[in-house]
DNA sequence: TTGTAGGCGTTATCAC
DNA sequence: GTGATAACGCCTACAA
């Protein structure tokens, strides 16, 4: 920087000033140094500008994987509003691990963040005490959690699994299985089989046919090898719901292939509205989420957080992003309301 | 930082010193520090530390979309091996746009990274530029460019394409239609399509069936139009490559619901190997990339790159990280030398 | 509109 | 093994 003022005449405040264009220097000046920075490629160094402004510019963002494309566009959503602002984000997956997850906020934490947000599929003890001392906003992401840290955008996703659960009992199904991992304590996954056993106990059916298999997050294959041993698991079942869609689409090829009929002999139902479950045949219905607005709106809401223009009281600490029923080919749609749209349509 | 060292009764380069582990601090002061930074919840500033050391710990890492499998694992796998050296990686997403990619370089540039790792896709001229200008380490992923700003690390679309359109002429094809963007200048489109024209030239075979639609990159919905207006484009044909796995989903979802057989009637190849070409029925034979291994390797020559162990003169400008062709459902397999393994298998 | 002085929080370097 | 000093490159605050 020091060349760049030397060249053009002036002190380095005027060049600081001028490429942060604050509006304090003349015209003809800034052009001159714009001129010398471009001939010299001075690129300024943000890490000494974070030292001094205290504004690092940052917006850490952890997820459970990059390896799911609902994970990965809700981060594009998030990064395209972002951009706006000049805020860059500082990536981290977790992998689906508390302790990973731990590890990461405490790394993050050293990058200075301006705001944390994170997947809530639960968090260590350490990881609350980490995010609570580090006096920065946290956003929690996709669950709302029952003790939130700070703001929430998302759903329950306990509420859209009896919701859906609901819905399957209305179109007449009676034996529904619901199919989720082992070891799931606090996940999204145990969230959703709550809310599958309340709805049929609400129903005063049986829920019995909890079966639990593989590992967070459940994947095609996994489905596959339920989905083939079909006498063991689903004997006497009218409808398999899964908790995503990844399990669901596993089932249905394993099913194909013993030529059950989907869904005349059995349903199939996912949770995620993934692309497979769209392009399946037949389709799979699915509980329907948007992953790019709960990007978005956590962006916005980064937005009035850091705007200082506005109370933070008028700020809201929960942004509900909510989900719909989407009803394909995989079930019986004999009362079905609303008809989701195939891709030939 | 100064709270701990007075609370230890050292000075603030000794908390720094312990706090780092360089071994130079004796076991008990060391103990009695990181006590009290755990006591005090003391986390160092790295803007500062990046500022002093000029050291940033930062790879920026670009890639066209974080909306595709493939990058995402990619950027994943490349993670997990920064992560090992403690390097973060700073994400930028060009959205196929060269431009967006120059404005990123430079933002990126800021944050002084130790190494800039982008696809090639074709650069802006100042791009370039600037990268040179950074004094930076650049690695260019994905495809191998004929004139590379720095070191690569991927394969040659151009030769895996004649590679699997020479084995499509070996399997007997002789009318391949060859599906790709509009507009693709510089693009991995482009470069695939030109070595399905190599190849097809040298076997001596008509290359007019170039259907150019959509631009990049090609969507299943895409596909599907495409192969819903089968008359138009694919009449007389006996084989359609894509320029990648979704459009040939699409274009075989279409084809199905025509009631055209594959590959009976007509065989759909694509390029990639995206999980729904798996997962398809039938399933489709495509080009297989490695995404993990190319963040691995990426990874891999990032380390090498930053240990001062080794000359530069040992580290290879470029990592081949191979193609194989896949042969599934989709085409048909008389003289298959290597066939895939099914999901169910 | 421009300049001067000082400090942001860490670490390199050299001395003890 | 530990401490004092200066510096990293920018920006805040104040002065001119």
């Amino acid at each position: 920087m020091e060349d760049v003022a030397q060249a053009a005449g002036v002190s380095r405040m005027t060049v600081s000033r001028a490429l942060r264009n604050d509006g304090s220097v003349s015209v003809a000046t800034r052009a001159r140094i714009m001129k010398i920075v471009a001939k010299l490629n001075y690129v300024p160094d943000q890490s000494a500008g974070t030292l001094s402004t205290r504004r690092s510019g940052f917006v850490a963002t952890l997820v459970p994987s990059l390896n799911n494309l609902h994970f990965a566009e809700s981060v594009q959503a998030l990064n395209v509003e972002l951009e706006a602002i000049g805020l860059q984000i500082l990536l981290g997956h977790t992998a689906y691990s508390t302790e990973r997850e731990e590890n990461l906020v405490e790394s993050m934490l050293k990058r200075r963040p301006e705001v944390i947000v994170l997947p809530f599929d639960g968090h260590s003890r350490r990881t609350v005490k980490l995010l609570k001392q580090a006096n920065v906003p946290v956003i929690e992401q996709w669950e709302r959690p029952q003790r939130p840290v700070g703001y929430t955008v998302g759903f329950s996703n306990r509420d859209a699994s009896r919701q859906m659960t609901e819905a399957l009992i209305a179109k007449g199904y009676r034996k529904i299985a619901f199919v989720s991992e082992i070891e799931d304590a606090w996940t999204r996954g145990a969230a959703r089989r709550a809310g599958f056993e309340e709805a049929m106990q609400a129903a005063g059916l049986s829920t019995r046919q909890m079966i639990r298999y593989g590992s967070p997050p459940m994947s095609i294959e996994d489905g596959y090898q339920l989905g083939s041993d079909f006498k063991k698991y689903f004997n006497d079942i009218e409808c398999i719901f899964c908790v995503s869609d990844a399990p669901a689409f596993g089932v249905l090829s394993a099913l194909k292939v013993q030529g059950i009929q989907v869904p005349d002999d059995i349903a199939v139902v996912g949770f995620g509205n993934f692309e497979v479950s769209r392009f399946a045949s037949p389709s799979i219905s699915t509980v329907e989420v948007d992953p790019a607005r709960i990007g978005r709106e956590t962006g916005r809401l980064i937005r009035r957080l850091l705007s200082d223009d506005e109370s933070p009281d008028d700020i809201p600490g929960h942004i509900a992003v909510d989900v719909r029923l989407s009803w394909r080919e995989s079930t019986r749609n004999a009362d079905a309301a609303q008809t989701d749209t195939e891709p030939d349509a």
